[in-house]
DNA sequence: TTGCTTATTGGTCGGCCACTCAATAGCATC
DNA sequence: GATGCTATTGAGTGGCCGACCAATAAGCAA
């Protein structure tokens, strides 16, 4: 695709269009990196002129922003769905844990890293990132309070504890692109054994296969 | 510093130039990034001739890796130095702990996330940051091993130990240049309360000021 | 002092970048 | 089918980058 002699111009709503190129930013966002966003690029893959992208995105680094947001959006709704109505807060949990330990989450890491040390040169991009940050916190705190609620979890600030477990994450996470580690099960259950910890469970009750049996420590 | 209107050149040895080179490549990598390193900027700093950088290091990707290397090592030994003599490994730990949270820790952070970042596109870099991975790794768990010898701590595999707290202190340095949380002891501490939790020491044993008093936890 | 080695310069090249703007043409409306 | 709005193009600007190389001169050895 993206036929090279195309000499028909194609005119598309401004909705369409700035939406076309966000969703193209994003995904070059996730699979090349936030600086492989450039006017070029994006008007490569979509067969259109690079001045046409300068003409939705003035400044390249709101384009920037924005790819990451929607990206990572998109990433936490398939980790933790909004307003889940199926399966008890345990098993989202649990659910969560294997896929954020699972190799699949590197792509995610890799951007999130990419994200932070962008952040140091791109206001705009930081901003984004803080408020990613505020929405992923929330939406695990939201799903250990419901658990609370029904008496699955022990905790007097779900919040915090959400905090916690995402800064472990966020520790695993760093070496997604050097790909040290990875087998040692005391660290890469790291991230589970703070949930149970703090949520008052025994050891393995969010391990992926074995809902209740504590695997043993050495 | 950095007359402009040098005529005269200043011919060096080309183990003091290199030394030289590597020298401000660090001091950039560390204030400025890894990606502001460009033989303009050092040869600027320097006040040679971009092609001088050049002719040391052909392909400026060597540089950007030599300069973490330097960066990296300067600040671990800053922070546990090799062969320590004087204090217990107790005190080496809770002085470790007392630094990597402090917010001098911040630039130190930014570096590891912007090497990281970029290990992604450069295999040389790349290899250095596993290089130091493991030397920070190592450093600890000597430590560690050190204050288990001494009856101080207990742990069955040091090593483990150590990763498990650098993927903490990983976490909690994610969030260098985007400056949130910070100010919650409970996260703030989680570094230290690893330590203390994985080394059979009581609450607050690696605390700053106090020694052996738990700090409770409501 | 002279000569020689080589550290250092100065200039150039191609490449990729964001950004600007007048000219062009798609397409909805009449 | 003609008209007008505006989405889209095309072309150009200036900036910074790494890399390359022949010419130059510093400073040691003779």
């Amino acid at each position: 695709m993206a036929s090279r002699v195309q000499r028909k111009r194609i005119r598309k709503s401004p909705a369409d269009r700035r939406a076309e190129i966000v969703a193209s930013a994003a995904r070059v966002a996730i699979s090349e990196g936030l600086e492989a966003i450039t006017l070029r690029r994006i008007g490569e893959l979509l067969d259109i002129r690079p001045g046409l992208v300068s003409h939705y995105f003035p400044a390249v680094e709101d384009l920037v922003a924005e790819a990451f947001g929607n990206a990572a959006t998109a990433e936490l709704d398939g980790l933790l769905p909004p307003g889940q109505r199926t399966g008890t807060p345990s098993q989202h949990l649990t659910r969560f844990f294997a896929q954020a330990t699972g190799e699949a989450y590197d792509a995610i890491s890799r951007l999130w890293i990419n994200a932070r040390h962008l952040s140091r040169y791109r206001p705009v991009l930081r901003e984004r990132v803080a408020e990613q940050e505020a929405a992923w916190r929330e939406r695990l705190a939201d799903v250990i309070r419901a658990g609370a609620e029904r008496g699955e979890f022990r905790t007097d600030d779900a919040y915090v504890t959400a905090v916690q477990i995402l800064v472990v994450i966020d520790g695993l996470a760093a070496h997604a692109n050097t790909g040290t580690d990875s087998t040692v099960p005391r660290v890469t259950r790291m991230a589970a054994a703070t949930a149970e910890r703090e949520l008052g469970l025994p050891d393995g009750a969010l391990a992926d296969s074995a809902p209740g049996a504590p695997r043993g420590r050495g």
